[in-house]
DNA sequence: AAGTTCCTCAACCGCAAAGAC
DNA sequence: CGTCTTTGCGGTTGAGGAACT
């Protein structure tokens, strides 16, 4: 049978966009709001398929767009967000507000993919984003709506709940859905660091799907967009403790070199963004937002390469009164998962 | 000044998820 | 529960302009 096209292609205007389309366009979202694209260009008297009216709108039209170049700051934001997401410009594009996917991906491509060679080196956080809340979404498809509105009005657990509801989760998939409900992020350890775990699979396939967070198993499926947006929280946290530690785990010695963290998906749940923020209480947490001015974004030629850390880097904040012991703490975690 | 190459970015395309029926 | 429709996403294309020869 196959399937039908979005909308009727013949007789419909291709192209750039003129300011009369525009302005009709813009006039009739004014009026009726956003949604049904299939019968806005009919309703507004457009000779343009709806997908495009949608896309004209979002990339173009819509009042909270920022316009001119992109800052070094966003720049900076969009290698590093880059660096943990891939290629999902819609959830990095989340994160800068008034850019849109299209024009960050267009960015990416024009100006920082060829400088990404520029990321290389360093040793070594290699982060499983299969185990990152968010990190288990193919790429394409939409989020779905429910849990669209539900995440704005803060009702993840309601969301879940209705995921078992439609019986999708069998017992153990829901004690791991209930295990990441508690946790921020997964990270988990490998038994050797020498082996980036994304670079385990072969292929390109495999690559994409390991750091889209697709495993080769076929566990549940997260929410992508709410749990990617705890992830970023995390990771993009308001306040950027810095470790500092040693590269044999015993201290805080920032002289003695880099050091790495390796972390991949052949262990279970767990790792400093997880299990450390989780050690350190809600309260501590603030102190453990990890500083992403330490994400080595030397993660090799390859936007699907596992993430780096140096946290050499880093080094951690202790407030005046002194968190002394937390810092301790943090660094304890971080090298225990490290030695694992 | 003319021709060619390179670069940017708006727009298109196909796929897949989610929701409606 | 299966099929169809709608919507969102990422990859790709190509027009237009800038830079270079």
């Amino acid at each position: 049978m196959g399937r039908a096209p979005c909308c009727e292609k013949v007789g419909l205007k291709k192209g750039r966009w003129t300011k009369e389309e525009d302005e009709i366009l813009g006039r009739y979202i004014k009026e009726h709001g956003e949604g049904s694209w299939r019968s806005l260009p009919k309703n507004a008297g457009l000779l343009r398929c709806g997908k495009s009216c949608r896309l004209r709108w979002i990339n173009y039209l819509r009042a909270d767009l920022k316009r001119g170049n992109i800052s070094e700051e966003e720049e900076e934001m969009i290698i590093k967000l880059h660096a943990t997401l891939g290629n999902r410009w819609s959830l990095i594009a989340g994160h800068l507000p008034g850019r849109t996917d299209n024009e960050i991906k267009n960015y990416w491509n024009s100006h920082l993919s060829r400088r990404a060679a520029d990321f290389r080196d360093g040793v070594v956080v290699n982060v499983d984003l299969s185990k990152l809340p968010g990190g288990g979404k193919r790429r394409g498809g939409r989020a779905s709506r429910g849990i669209m509105a539900a995440a704005k009005a803060g009702k993840e657990k309601k969301v879940k709940e209705k995921e078992k509801d439609k019986g999708k989760n069998k017992a153990a998939e829901a004690e791991q859905q209930l295990k990441l409900e508690e946790e921020d992020m997964a990270v988990s350890t490998p038994s050797s660091h020498s082996q980036p775990c994304a670079t385990d699979k072969s292929g390109e396939e495999q690559a994409q799907a390991s750091a889209s967070g697709v495993t080769s198993d076929d566990g549940p499926e997260e929410d992508p967009l709410a749990l990617s947006e705890e992830m970023m929280s995390a990771l993009l946290g308001p306040v950027s403790p810095k470790l500092e530690v040693g590269p044999d785990g015993s201290g805080m010695d920032s002289d003695s070199g880099p050091s790495s963290l390796v972390v991949d998906s052949e262990s279970g749940p767990g790792g400093p963004t997880g299990d450390v923020a989780q050690e350190l209480g809600e309260n501590d947490k603030a102190i453990m937002d990890w500083d992403l001015m330490a994400l080595d974004i030397s993660t090799a030629g390859d936007m699907w390469d596992p993430l780096v850390w140096d946290y050499a880097d880093m080094d951690i904040v202790v407030p005046d009164g002194g968190h002394q012991q937390q810092q301790e703490d943090v660094v304890s975690d971080l090298f225990f998962l490290d030695n694992m």
